[in-house]
DNA sequence: CTAAATGCAAATAATTTGCGGGGAG
DNA sequence: CTCCCCGCAAATTATTTGCATTTAG
């Protein structure tokens, strides 16, 4: 199936697993999600492989930059596939995670390395903020003053 | 000397004690820093304030709006004052936090106010990428191939 | 006095490490 | 036969909770 991860394990001298093969698989199946999701994720199709394996292998296809992780904000990482290459907005009233184009963030990127001489991965952290429907919402939210 | 302090934890009914002065004051000194961090900074002063503390009063102090924590990329949040407002830019080669002008976010913002109905907090997660001094680096960072 | 705040210890949660066995090459 | 990889259990680290004692107002 996924011969490119075969490949780039044997470059290394690295062996190919089912374990390896089926959280990549989760990995992009899910989205993004955190290494308990992909777990349980990779758990229903073999329910024997252990999460210490899933933190393993995560950590391995990252650096082999097939994965890549992002700070949603509060908690555990989310990994998703290198490709899939967005902003993520979380609004931490609900929780709701939305992607948007990274050309959005083209003139913010150029501003920072003209003016702050600083090369910004787009992809790496999520801008936090609150969804159009928590705006919407009244909601009583944490400051009640 | 912090009156504020006093009189936001009087209106709600809530007293004032020498360790969330303390806390507080840690917070200020240390400009961004993670509980344990505060922690160690409060201890020097008085040893015997549990850490357990800390992070509640954190947390009072947040609900209060004094400080706000923000999530540098890894590990722990890290907390400021409320007024301490920019954008963090944190180096994931070095880990070096700078700090920039929230106005640079202000075009990013109205865009995604108008493109993706989405009200950016600028302040609570941090841009991730590389600062100058890490791009002149050749720095043979993760990928050794 | 009384409710709120603190310290301490124990409970959780998330992630990492050490180790022995099993299997691919 | 050798080294990689896995599962398991235990160690760490970060944070939260329960409870008895102390204390600000």
């Amino acid at each position: 199936m996924d011969t490119t991860l075969r490949q780039t394990l044997h470059r290394r001298g690295l062996r190919m697993t089912p374990q390896r093969q089926l959280v990549l698989d989760a990995v992009r199946d899910l989205g993004h999600a955190t290494p308990e999701q992909i777990c349980a994720q990779v758990q229903s199709a073999a329910p024997a492989v252990n999460i210490t394996t899933v933190y393993r292998t995560l950590d391995l296809l990252e650096r082999l930059g097939m994965v890549r992780h992002t700070h949603l904000g509060h908690g555990a990482p989310t990994y998703s596939e290198q490709e899939h290459t967005h902003v993520h907005l979380v609004c931490h009233s609900c929780g709701a995670v939305t992607e948007a184009q990274t050309d959005l963030m083209d003139d913010l990127a150029a501003r920072l390395r003209r003016e702050c001489d600083f090369e910004l991965d787009v992809t790496h952290v999520a801008l936090s903020g609150r969804c159009g429907r928590c705006i919407e919402r009244p909601s009583d939210e944490e400051e009640h003053q």
